[in-house]
DNA sequence: ACCTGAACACCGTTCAAGT
DNA sequence: ACCTGAACACCGTTCAAGT
């Protein structure tokens, strides 16, 4: 036994040490998905790889989850936790800077962590009852906000949702991109040539990153929803006889 | 020989006779895994489903296409020919009738074909040369249309990427919502209960689809881009030197 | 109660044939 | 040139233990 043991080890195959009971706890499991999908990317997660980075049986972690799935869940759970610590409270004096901040802080946040981005945007909305509360609270701040400035709750509930949509979108697009390792920063695109027929378009695209989902075409369009709803507002300010 | 034959026979275990050369062809592949696509899901696709559907032996497929993404590459120009191939041409008489119309049939298209929508939208941006200069010869033709109106070069592009993404992004979302199995038509949210102290989001999520991205919301976001485009029109206009 | 390896059914892909 | 099964390294998950 001792000497089949010491042949494993020679060969690097030897059987890890037993974990004592009570060793493993889920929060432990949680922090080593977190690092590796860190490390190598949220695709790159599995259960026998995350297994060999916690040092664990990998059907231990079934104990404290009962599916990869139910763990991809725990994680978006925490991804929502973090993105919601780390967006700042609401800014702006007026309601269009009160939007136009907190777009572009959801969108920096998600830009700037792509494991929080892919837990939270790119997996489907898989919503536990806390996530679910945390948004629909930030959520409600804002719709206050709007409603407090003159719009109907339809068209603050409608305005939010739209820019909610456009910024995930962005997002969404950028995103899948890096994933294909495009690189999403030059100018110009490597079968521009294709375009020589495209006067418009292909003059555009020498000037900006050529997937269109830049910090200008983004601000674009926030400033453009901003414009719209300008409109919006003094329809409805009119429709409640306000001044 | 005939012995062993006949008994995998009666266990249904007989293996496929082996197929003459030349009787395969790519686009038998491609046909064989869109109806495999259509019946059981994108994700239900595998190689060895594949080949069981098209009576084929696994490697075989990779004669004609070298990797699994190599096909999915294959199936997504398809998918881009076919999107375009369905897409009307442009019709309205203003620009932001051509506009409203191009983005309204976009999402109606990729709403109602599952399998085209996650080759074209869900899957990233994997664009051959041909689907490339597809879309390009599309975008090209509109931002035609608004240089015409007045619009200029760059707001024109600007304005074309943002509703595009706009839109994708509403596809997105409700694809996601889909594939988790959520009902997407129903209005009101199963945890509605916890909104309880949210006055203006219960209100409003009682009346709608709760993913708010129903018809009303995606309408709603289309029409405030364009009143947001009137103004950039406007000043367009008049940087232009224009009436 | 908690941790474990063996085993199973799947997957994408390679290889060394067969025809 | 084209088609093939066996084999490999991976995956998620179940099961029947071990402690």
């Amino acid at each position: 036994l001792a000497s089949r043991s010491a042949a494993a080890a020679a060969t690097g195959n030897q059987r890890r040490q037993r974990r004592a009971r009570g060793s493993i706890t889920p929060e432990e499991v949680i922090r080593g998905a977190f690092e590796l999908a860190e490390a190598e990317g949220v695709e790159a997660l599995s259960m026998p790889r995350l297994a060999q980075a916690l040092d664990v049986g990998v059907t231990s972690i079934y104990w404290y989850f009962k599916s990869k799935d139910d763990l991809l869940g725990a994680l978006s759970a925490e991804a929502f936790r973090r993105f919601y610590a780390a967006m700042p409270p609401l800014a702006g004096r007026e309601w269009d800077d009160v939007l136009r901040e907190f777009f572009r802080n959801f969108r920096a946040l998600l830009r700037n962590d792509d494991v929080v981005c892919d837990l939270t945007i790119m997996r489907g909305a898989s919503h536990t009852d806390e996530t679910l509360l945390q948004s629909w609270e930030r959520i409600e701040e804002i719709l206050e906000v709007l409603v407090a400035a003159g719009f109907s709750e339809e068209s603050a509930t409608s305005a939010y949702f739209t820019l909610s949509v456009y910024t995930r979108g962005c997002l969404f697009i950028e995103r899948s991109m890096r994933v294909e390792g495009r690189d999403v920063s030059a100018p110009g695109h490597p079968r521009a040539h294709l375009s020589a027929d495209l006067p418009v378009l292909s003059k555009e695209m020498r000037k900006r990153s050529w997937y269109m989902v830049d910090d200008e075409t983004f601000e674009f369009g926030l400033e453009n929803h901003i414009r719209g709803l300008r409109a919006v507002l003094a329809a409805d300010r009119e429709a409640s006889g306000a001044v």
